[in-house]
This record gives structure tokens, sequence and C-alpha cells, in this order.
DNA sequence: GTAATTGCAAACCGTTTGCAAACCG
DNA sequence: CGGTTTGCAAACGGTTTGCAATTAC
């Protein structure tokens, strides 16, 4: 990703994202502006959903302008997909940040951030064989927490829970 | 996961299914035995959709069987998820396998496989970091293959194509 | 002024589920 | 036989989309 270049600079994540506007001849519309101010308050991995909840308590604000708006924060650079939990997307925001991978729980789904700087290796050396320009990669350590190992259910894995409205 | 152990013989996937199934309770059906053959029998990253559609072909068979099994196989270490693409979730076979990652073309959805060994030395390092017990990992590279270097369109990624009826 | 964007509601589509009939052990 | 599994069709739920009204530039 474009995050995390040392030695320069930090444009704020709004300008970023209004030049990225700009230069598609896209508009700066306050509803774009209170999405991104939205995701670069919160530190976690959040869905569309919790995001709209959170958002519409502050304001007027459709569910449809954030599934638009999503598309472009990642193309801008801003946020990242980072995992799908029993069918939603998580996202985070990630421009400004180390690049770092997650470390999963398959009872709870309790989440463990770590760095693994070897991965830019990793990633320039399959890149080279296969001529592939690198944007990214994403690594996910699948396991089970010290809270969850014992009491395994031996199943299939965390069921999808209902809405809770 | 539970495959690539060396110097050992390789039950085939039937009877590990069986295996599975006698010893959780369950029943092996000639459906159950339909779609474990069926997913040994391609060697393409599926959706369950498309192993419908080919399995249909062959015999009477349900989708909503599919989804029932496929957790089945994951749980019995026969297959896993490899990616989510389009919104559909992708598998493929990976009892008897080496493991391997997968580097994707952000613009066309190519797909090249690789090995990265040294992967497991970084599963046990978080592991024991965090008091985590390790079932495996998923490493995607994410960039451009050799044809859509250049032809690439600054946009938001490859949409959701229309379902081809 | 005018093309881009918003909110709404309906459409979409992959996946899950209730139920009666079929069937494995 | 009895509890599992199947197929069907309907329900679910996250995401996308058509459209008229609004708005950034």
């Amino acid at each position: 990703m474009s995050a995390g270049k040392e030695d320069q600079i930090l444009r704020s994540e709004l300008e970023v994202l209004r030049d990225y506007l700009r230069r598609h001849g896209m508009r700066f519309t306050p509803e774009r502006e209170a999405i991104c101010r939205e995701v670069f308050a919160r530190h976690d991995h959040f869905t569309v959903d919790e995001l709209y909840l959170d958002l519409r308590r502050k304001r007027r604000i459709s569910r449809a302008s954030l599934y638009r708006t999503i598309p472009i924060l990642i193309a801008a650079g801003l946020i990242s997909e980072v995992f799908t939990d029993s069918g939603q997307t998580r996202y985070e925001h990630t421009y400004g940040h180390e690049h770092h991978c997650h470390l999963l729980c398959l009872e709870c789904g309790r989440v463990v951030e770590f760095a693994e700087p070897s991965l830019k290796q990793v990633e320039q050396r399959v890149a080279r064989e296969h001529g592939f320009v690198v944007r990214g990669h994403r690594l996910e350590v699948h396991g089970l927490c010290p809270r969850c190992q014992g009491k395994e259910k031996e199943g299939r894995g965390r069921r999808r829970e209902k809405k809770k409205t």
C-alpha cells in the first residue's frame, strides 16, 4: 500500500481523499468527508453496518452512500478490507500505519495484530518470479486463542449469528 | 492443516471422509461421496455454484446438500476456503497437497500459486508470542499480472459480474 | 447550469433453513 | 425402525442499483 513511507510528511487523510477525488473528477461531499472522518476516528475492524450505525447518530446518511464510498477510500489507499467475518467484510484504516498481519481465533473471532517485516521480501521475490507488480498482501494466521483451547467444539467453526436488529 | 505429512501413507480422501463421518455419528451418503469425488476431480479454485453445475450434469443433487457438505469437508481437513472473489467464496482441495499461497491479480482475477516455507516459522513465532495454537494460515499477495499492467483502470477493482443464468 | 451525488426502496444473489419424504445403519 | 439427510422452496441478510431530488463546482 502507499502508506508507511517514512521520512516524508504525511498528509491528512482528508487531504488524500480530496486529492484523489479531484484527480478523478469526483466531488468532495460532506457525506464523503464524514465517512472518512468516522473511519479514522475508530481503531477497530469495522463492518459497513457498524460504521453506518455510528455515523447515523451524528448526521443523516444512508447505507448506500457508505457502500458507494468504501471502494473509493480503498482505491485512495486510505482503508483496506481485512477479512470476512460471518459473511460481513471488515475494514480498517491503513493510511499512515505500518502494515501488519492478523492472527485470528477460529473459535471466538478474537483478532491480534502483529508485524512481519519479512513479508516484504516474500512479496518482492514472488512478484519478480511471475512478472507481477505488487500492491500489497494479506496474511492471516488461524488458530485457537488461549481462552478457546480445550473447549474446542470439534465442529464447523462459528456459525453466523443472527442480526441483533 | 493435517495434510502434507511426509513419510506416512496417505489415505484416500474418501476414506478420510468416511472416517470423519463415522467418528461424528454422521452418515456416509451417496451425495456426500459424489461431492467429495467431484471436489478432488477438479484442480481449480471453485465456487459452490460451479461445483453444483458440474455435479448436476452427473446426478441429482441440490444446492442445499452442497452448502451443507462443504463445512464438513473443511472440518475433515479435505478442502479449504481460499479467497473471496466478487462476493463468492472459492475453495480448493488441500488434503494431500503441500500448503501454498496465492498471488492474485487485482485487475483480471488471475491466480498464481506459490510455496513459501518460511511461513511455518512465522506461524510458530506468532503463536508462541500470543499463546495461540496454530491451525493454518492464508497469505494472499495482491498485484497486477503482466497482462494487466498499464491498462490499469485506476479504479475500484473488478465489479461483481452478473450471473450468467 | 449541469453533471455528480444522495437517499430511498426495491432488486439481487449467495447462503441458510423449515419441513416432509427418503434413506443409512 | 429411528434418527439423519435430502430436495425443495421460502427466508435471510449483506450489497447493489434505478431513479428523482439535491448539490458541488
